[in-house]
RNA sequence: GCGCCUGUAGCUCAGUUGGAUAGAGCGUUGGUCUCCGGAACCAAAGGUCGGAGGUUCGAAUCCUCUCAGGCGCGCCA
């Protein structure tokens, strides 16, 4: 007999206005509606009878046998009612087997009310497909801007921007599988000291003139991206070797923020081409942009100038003008801001304690100062807006905008004006997002500040073995730690596109092995939808705060709880269709009927079918969890549990040599709803379906 | 010094914001196949949930203390 896998899902809360929206549309969300079914009954049951209000939790029990939903909430009530919980239990239950689509309710234990659900009915109501994508154009309440990778356009990406991308794509994708309007900002610091690092060691410490610059970026056979991670890391030496060459970066870093220098151009060349491999590497991992505002627009549409002048009006910071930080302008520390833990209490001493410097002495605005000014464009409220024009196509005909300071061609959507905005950035920068909604704060915009959501997770390290896979020598202190922090300024990491490039060719050597017959495209095809599931899996299946310490076994796995798993299953179910297809037979969706569900459904033969089926009907839910908890891995457990649950299926029963007719249609229809609901969990992790494996 | 995070099986990690007998993958050991393709399935072994108190019908989960590790705390971004 399989195991139960035990599903985390909870109903804390209702959802009416999803349940109401997804059965316009027709999307079925039957798990969720029973929920919130049966969770307001018992609340309006509690409140009739007994005159107070209960929370209600609906959760699974602990065993299948046991029933399908389970209410543990007569062992609070009993304190209240000072009443034993049974006894209220039994009463609830009695209450509730009235409920539409509640074939059974016991009491067990201490006193859980379990309910069995009415199978067939259940069942029926699976039916309908799900529309893919049917959402996004009709949903209500408002876009929600998710700004994600935001890497530094001066090198190739690296492993860790992976996990950024992959878990705010694939948050994007919950939300518009969930009926939301969604914008997807990738965020272009290209005025920064990191472009000024690499622009300094085009200009200086290799003596290349623009033009040369210039061809290097247009260039494919020199990999650009590469060539800057190299010269990345050796201007960071050539500047460490003498403090005087930081002057050289500082000018650099006035003359690209100035505008029309030559060390703006170059900067302008660099980042533009990096901002295009960048793109390019994550269009390989099926993760697509909307928009990409530049921090130069930023700068040279004074958007910071206009957030000035509010928080001055507002007196959100001020002046000051004694201590350390004499002649900057300062944030106020507020109460709210104090219990969220911001402030420096390391400078208690010298009075510039509970601050946080906004401008410099030397009238520069510091990287939070741009940042709240940037967060206040994203909700609307500074009172300005960027110029666009269209950056890059994607294949699928859709556009990447870029900001610009001039009006641009064609007619780019409304960007901005968002009601909720999720920024996706690693954990080290808690303290200024924190600030940055801290500003918001203080400006009065308090509910903006409260949906300003930091979608917080930690960071990709190396683990000391795949350091020395990597030739890359390690100290005896370093050998200790259980992980070695990835540097882009040593060129310290994995890139990207070198990551990939190994995935796929473990994957093709694995195709050939099983394909030797099939062309040769055929392979690349299948091999790169396989390292791609691999490699969103495994950024995908761990919470946000755990560290990942990278390690090449792990990540080039296909078996187990991977993302090929989870393929695998669904090329399986669908070959039992070809292989129908092949033998002359039909599948047809009307013989099951409700008579057909009840009698294969029903307990206890139908044991098996109907836990499969319950599982993959709480596809709604997962997401919605996922979405509350900022938490993209349960989607990706949750795909995995189910291509557990089918996999054991599919070896338990056999299918195309099935006598009984009818019982052979059921069976079709169960693998059906199941391979519907893997492969839209799939697209929700961005992966894709091989045609074989 | 202050703040935040983490500690669960040999290893890597889940654990439904307090619920019933703590789970999975990998690894180990032993099984399954004339098959809808084995990138699969089944089983066994393996846990004082870092430690100590507390809160209550009930704690891996909440509170306090404590030990260990990590990350932040700049007129860098």
């Amino acid at each position: 007999m399989r195991k139960y896998l035990p599903l985390s899902l909870s109903a804390r809360h209702s959802y009416p206005n999803s349940v109401r929206y997804f059965k316009r549309i027709g999307i079925s969300i039957v798990y969720l509606f029973m929920q919130s079914r049966i969770q307001q009954a018992a609340r309006e049951f509690v409140l009739r009878q007994y005159g107070v209000e209960a929370s209600v939790v609906v959760n699974r029990p602990p065993r299948v046998e046991m029933g399908d939903l389970a209410l543990p909430l007569a062992m609070e009530l009993a304190r209240k009612l000072r009443r034993p919980p049974r006894q209220i239990a039994e009463e609830v239950a009695a209450a509730l087997r009235s409920v539409a689509g509640v074939a059974k309710a016991d009491v067990a234990g201490a006193g859980y009310v379990n309910l069995f659900l009415d199978r067939a009915a259940y069942a029926a109501q699976l039916g309908a497909p799900l529309e893919a994508g049917a959402s996004a154009t009709t949903a209500a309440g408002g876009k929600l801007i998710v700004e994600h990778t935001n890497i530094n356009p001066n090198k190739a990406a690296h492993i860790g921007h992976l996990r950024n991308a992959a878990l705010g794509d694939t948050f994007v994708r919950l939300l518009r599988a969930r009926g939301h309007t969604v914008e997807v900002q990738n965020y272009i610091d290209n005025t920064g000291v990191q472009v000024a690092d690499v622009v300094v060691g085009f200009l200086y410490l290799e003596q290349k003139k623009e033009e040369d610059v210039a061809r290097l970026a247009q260039d494919p056979a020199a990999r650009f991206d590469y060539y800057c991670w190299d010269l990345y890391a050796r201007v960071t030496r050539f500047l460490a070797e003498d403090s005087a060459r930081l002057e050289l970066r500082n000018r650099t870093l006035q003359e690209i923020e100035e505008g029309h220098t030559l060390a703006a151009r170059v900067a302008e060349i660099v980042s533009t081409a990096i901002v295009r491999r960048h793109l390019a590497t994550m269009l390989r991992l099926n993760v697509r942009y909307d928009l990409l505002p530049r921090e130069s627009e930023i700068l040279h549409l004074r958007f910071w100038d206009q957030a000035f002048e509010l928080l001055q009006e507002k007196r959100a910071i001020y002046l000051e003008t004694e201590g350390k930080n004499k002649g900057c302008w300062v944030m106020r520390q507020t109460e709210g801001n104090r219990e969220q833990g911001i402030g420096n209490s390391a400078e208690e001493e010298d009075g510039g304690q509970d601050t946080k410097v906004i401008v410099r002495s030397n009238g520069t605005v510091t990287y939070v100062g741009k940042d709240i000014a940037y967060q206040l464009w994203k909700f609307g409220l500074l009172g300005k807006n960027f110029f666009y024009r269209p950056f890059e196509t994607y294949p699928d005909g859709r556009t990447v905008w870029v900001s610009s300071s001039e009006p641009g061609s064609g007619s780019p959507p409304a960007f901005g004006q968002g009601q909720k905005v999720y920024n996706v950035i690693d954990v080290r920068q808690s303290y200024l997002q924190k600030i940055v909604a801290a500003g918001l704060r203080a400006l009065g915009y308090t509910e903006q500040a409260d949906r300003s959501i930091h979608f917080s997770y930690e960071m990709v390290a190396l683990s000391p073995r795949c350091c020395d896979e990597m030739g890359i020598e390690l100290s005896a202190e370093e050998r200790q730690r259980p992980f070695i922090e990835v540097s882009g300024r040593k060129g310290l990491g994995i890139k990207a596109d070198d990551l990939l490039d190994r995935l796929l060719e473990e994957a093709y050597k694995e195709v050939l092995s099983r394909h030797s017959d099939q062309p040769d495209d055929f392979r690349r095809r299948i091999a790169q939808q396989i390292a791609i599931g691999a490699l969103r899996y495994f950024l995908l299946r761990y919470t946000c705060n755990t560290i990942i310490a990278f390690d090449f076994h792990e990540a080039l796995s296909f078996e187990g709880e991977t993302g090929p798993y989870v393929q695998y299953a669904v090329v399986r179910a669908r070959n039992i269709f070809r292989k129908l297809e092949e033998e002359g037979g039909r599948f047809d969706e009307n013989a099951v009927t409700p008579a057909v569900l009840e009698r294969f459904l029903a307990a206890p033969e139908g044991d098996a079918f109907w836990e499969l089926l319950y599982q993959a009907s709480q596809w709604d839910a997962v997401a919605e969890l996922a979405i509350a908890t900022t938490e993209p891995a349960a989607v990706a457990k949750y795909a995995f549990q189910l291509a557990q649950g089918f996999n054991n299926f599919y070896h338990r029963f056999r299918i195309l040599t099935e006598q009984d007719e009818a019982r052979k249609m059921f069976l079709l229809w169960l693998v059906k709803r199941v391979e519907d609901r893997l492969t839209t969990t799939l697209d929700l992790l961005g992966i894709e379906v091989p045609e074989a494996m």
